[in-house]
RNA sequence: GCGCUCGUAGCUCAAUGGAUAGAGCACUUGACUACGGAUCAAGCGGUUGGGAGUUCGACUCUCUCCGAGCGCGCCA
């Protein structure tokens, strides 16, 4: 039974797609990745021809460090440091290093010599790709993400998958894979019989006119009110249900009238998100339904159906309830009717033979781990879902208040997703105004539009998806620290050296860069490390990964600033600090531009 | 009860099985005629929840216990 949460289950993914996202080679423009290139064939030698990973890994005690000498002498016996030494004196590092020391029971500490950097950092800053090369086997991808429902606000629950998977979705395809966007929003099932028919009582003018407002929730409110009081209503209700699962022309025109007023909503936030997400992005549950008679026929003929308690049902196996009895997924209910997994594994269906998915991304929260689980599962048993092709769900935790509790808004509910964004838009304008009164009307506006959602936005995709988040509104919008108004800050200081000189940006690009100060280097080296944190990211599906390494630029940036004077500098040091500048400028625009976020120029 | 996820500095978080577990905030101290001080530097702070195991090497993998959260048949 495949269980996706065994090591080995893990290490075949992070083989199968991170090896295929993860692309190597001569374009890769990271020291390490080079020197790991180059040693290959050593390490395959010691090994009998046979391939050993040399485990080439930053260090804090040079540039980089080879591990792999350790587990190889373990493997063929001998001592570590013979090994060690042997790479040392295979001479394939000596055109990249300017020394190579062996320390402690193997290691081996190389230093880059500031030739091989000058020149890696060359060809990157001559490259609008930052060095990040095209992957060489392109993907198709099915990311589904966001899945607001109809008739319902977006809350504060929406935030993770959306953002989340809007920085997936960028880096996906910066890396040049094929990525289909799935907004699966909750537009179909028993509550539209409630809704449309509060719909019909209303009356269709007085109903846009209440929902246009984006008062979704009070609308979804008044009809479960409507619901919950009238017995008649009910009747009517679910009557409606059943004319809109039979195709009715009217109930499917009402119906209609709530899923467009509904996404025109979604839409404004997303907008205001500056998130990818379109309608022609949206593939609700109702896409599906046509497909799920076929799911339960494919299931029946593949003899996987099994009746309980008058239910069809899959009994995946490795799956208990509390009882320890066998746990089924329920694809037909006893009274005939579809259900969340049904249409999950109809999407399997669709997004493989329609699309042609070799990578299904859900990024849903990790409280449906298990629902996930039987449903690929499933899918895997019907032989939907074959290697190398592979469902992944990108799970990830709660928002918390400060107090550690689920972020609610005053009245107790989720707080809403508009209020929120205004939230955080009026404490950055707080806070523009304090700093920088000067701004013009126009630039405090886009200012404080970037700060603030720039600021939410961070403090999202920087901490590991899969654990419970604290949701803090002075800790995001700080401009010290690792934050979004930092990073912005960042890349406005840099921007404001060029002002300052004068000097257009594009002019000192491509130019020679000397490495001269440790400062200088330990930029150099971040600036070179960019493709393999995109590389790292994607292999995990952790935005934060991304994020930690942008802040780690604007750090190594800022102790660069410090150290080194760049327009006081004679030539050519003077145009050389321009362009380093300048190439870090562009790699902190678009490391943030992946995860969504804007980087002024000033602020 | 079973399953899943999580537990790292006072707080918020990092750390692809590698050497001495790193940042930020807070706190203490220092740098100010400043290429944007919306800054920088230094210090303080840890038996990585406890215990056992695997390994040359464990925050990381395995087991067990403790604690927190979530899930466990016809909601989505």
């Amino acid at each position: 039974m495949p269980d996706r949460s065994t090591i080995g289950d893990r290490s075949r993914m992070a083989c199968e797609v991170g090896c295929a996202i993860r692309q190597t080679g001569p374009t890769m423009s990271d020291p390490i990745a080079t020197i790991s290139d180059l040693l290959a064939p050593i390490f395959a030698a010691l090994n009998g021809g046979e391939s050993a990973d040399p485990t080439v890994r930053p260090s804090d005690r040079a540039d980089a460090q080879v591990n792999g000498a350790l587990p190889l002498a373990k493997r063929i016996g001998g001592n570590p440091r013979d090994i060690a030494q042997a790479v040392v004196d295979s001479g394939v590092l000596d055109v990249v290093a300017s020394e190579l020391e062996i320390a402690g029971p193997g290691f081996v500490n190389v230093t880059f010599s500031p030739e091989f950097v000058a020149n890696q950092l060359a060809e990157v800053s001559a490259d609008d790709r930052l060095g990040v090369p095209a992957t060489t086997v392109p993907k198709t991808v099915v990311i589904d993400y966001s899945a607001p429902n109809v008739a319902k606000e977006m809350h504060v629950g929406h935030l993770r998958t959306t953002l989340i998977g809007d920085a997936l979705v960028r880096m996906m395809e910066f890396r040049g894979h094929r990525v289909i966007r799935e907004n699966h929003i909750g537009d179909w099932g028993t509550p539209f019989g409630m809704l449309i028919e509060h719909l019909v009582d209303l009356g269709e003018e007085r109903a846009a006119a209440h929902l246009s407002l984006g008062d979704l929730d009070g609308f979804y409110k008044e009809a479960r009110a409507a619901f919950d009081a009238s017995e008649e209503f009910q009747a009517r209700a679910r009557q409606r249900v059943v004319l809109l699962q039979g195709g009715d022309a009217e109930t499917q025109r009402l119906w209609g009238l709530l899923v467009e007023l509904s996404t025109k909503h979604f839409n404004t936030v997303y907008e205001m998100l500056g998130v990818h997400l379109t309608d022609d992005d949206l593939a609700g549950e109702s896409t599906y339904q046509p497909l799920m008679p076929e799911v339960i026929e494919r299931l029946r003929r593949l003899d996987l159906l099994t009746e309980s308690d008058g239910a069809d049902v899959v009994f995946p196996p490795g799956f208990t309830n509390r009882d320890g009895d066998p746990l089924p997924l329920i694809v037909q209910k006893g009274a005939g009717g579809f259900n969340y997994a049904t249409s999950d594994l109809a999407c399997v269906i669709d997004r493989v033979e329609r699309l042609g998915a070799d990578l299904i991304l859900y990024v849903v929260d990790a409280g449906q781990q298990q629902h996930f689980q039987m449903v690929f599962t499933v899918a895997e048993m019907a032989g939907w879902l074959a290697p190398p092709r592979e469902a992944v769900h990108v799970a990830f935790g709660i928002v918390l208040g400060t107090d550690r509790k689920r972020l609610r808004s005053r009245s107790g509910e989720p707080m809403k997703f508009v209020e929120l964004l205004d939230e955080a838009l009026e404490r950055a304008a707080v806070a523009i105004d304090e700093k920088d009164p000067d701004l013009t009307a126009d630039q405090r506006g886009e200012t404080i539009h970037m700060i603030g959602i720039g600021a939410v936005k961070y403090a999202e995709l920087s901490t590991d998806r899969v654990k419970d988040y604290v949701f803090d509104w002075d800790r995001m919008l700080s401009f010290d620290g690792n934050t979004g108004p930092y990073l912005q800050y960042a890349h406005a200081r840099i921007c404001s050296i060029f002002r300052r000189a004068d000097i257009e940006r594009s002019s000192v690009r491509g130019l020679p860069i000397l490495i001269d100060t440790p400062q200088e280097r330990g930029l150099a080296l971040r600036l070179l490390a960019y493709p393999t944190a995109i590389d790292t990211t994607l292999e995990t599906y952790s935005p934060h990964k991304l994020c930690t390494y942008v802040y780690e630029l604007a750090t190594d940036f800022t102790a660069f600033y410090e150290h080194c004077p760049v327009l006081k500098a004679d030539e050519p040091i003077r145009t050389s600090r321009l362009a380093l500048a300048d190439l870090t400028a562009r790699t902190l625009a678009h490391g943030l531009d992946l995860l969504g976020i804007d980087a002024p120029e000033q602020m």
